[in-house]
DNA sequence: ATATATAAGACCCAATAAGTCTGAATTGGT
DNA sequence: ACCAATTCAGACTTATTGGGTCTTATATAT
């Protein structure tokens, strides 16, 4: 069961960015804020959206009152740009051994996925946000 | 590293099925025959390609001079068809919780995946069977 | 009968995804 | 100067699953 699963670790990333497009771009959200909101494990996040500082998606601000925001306006952040930035190149080659050519297929879809990621930025309005589980929806900013 | 990764058994599937297309429709092929062709583990491929069988892609005839043979025209065989026959459903979707309702993206993906997947057919010229690794090419039929 | 197939299901193993722990280094507030 | 809140870094652990084997039963042509 589950082709072409999307991986905890992407989905994550890209709650988180768009949580923090959700936010004042000048202020700061811990992981701890996200995580909670989201239903993310903390610790975990943490590394996640390290990949996203590393690839100048998100700024980082250490010590009391620091955390995270957007480096660059909503519309200039494409889904493709998270993927890659937590999982490196999207590329479904169906590597095995180098003696197999590759299914013409495959190629094709790949590129149609990188389009169909590239495209979609987190301005995109289908791009809503899920409030996590439970608790009462206490985002501060619209 | 690793976004989207094909299974393997995905792989085996299609090639598989690719090379039963490629024979005379009448002939039954042997999970020996065609797994040595294609190298694919033979019990492996005995196990995938029953997943075939079941969902009436391909005819499974048991015993002395036994095999499989593809169970429709090429042209009616989807890659969809295989690739759900033996994962399931295609759905990408992160079911992680169903607390979450999924991102509209990941749906429209889907769709554009599945639409990709339904069009191609074994009939297809651009899928192109590739010789398996050393020995000798020793296709019977054209 | 016997050799050759498929059918079915329990089982195993290695790789990877998912997540934790510990301990730094930074920064604002007092 | 100190403390609390945070990111940063990397080793470490655990859970899941893909990929594959083993065994045994069943069918069938010769």
């Amino acid at each position: 069961m589950g082709f072409m699963q999307i991986p905890r670790k992407v989905d994550y990333a890209i709650r988180a960015a768009m949580y923090l497009a959700a936010q004042d771009p000048a202020k700061n959200c811990s992981t701890g804020k996200i995580a909670e909101s989201q239903g993310i494990p903390r610790k975990f996040l943490e590394k996640i959206i390290q990949n996203l500082t590393r690839s100048g998606l998100v700024k980082s601000k250490r010590g009391s009152d620091g955390g995270y925001s957007l480096a660059r306006p909503t519309h200039e952040i494409s889904l493709r740009d998270i993927i890659e930035a937590v999982e490196g190149p999207i590329s479904l080659n169906v590597l095995m051994d180098e003696r197999y050519t590759r299914l013409g297929v495959w190629t094709e879809v790949q590129r149609k996925l990188v389009d169909t990621f590239a495209c979609t930025t987190l301005a995109d309005a289908k791009l809503t946000l899920p409030r996590a589980l439970s608790s009462a929806s206490l985002s501060s900013t619209a």
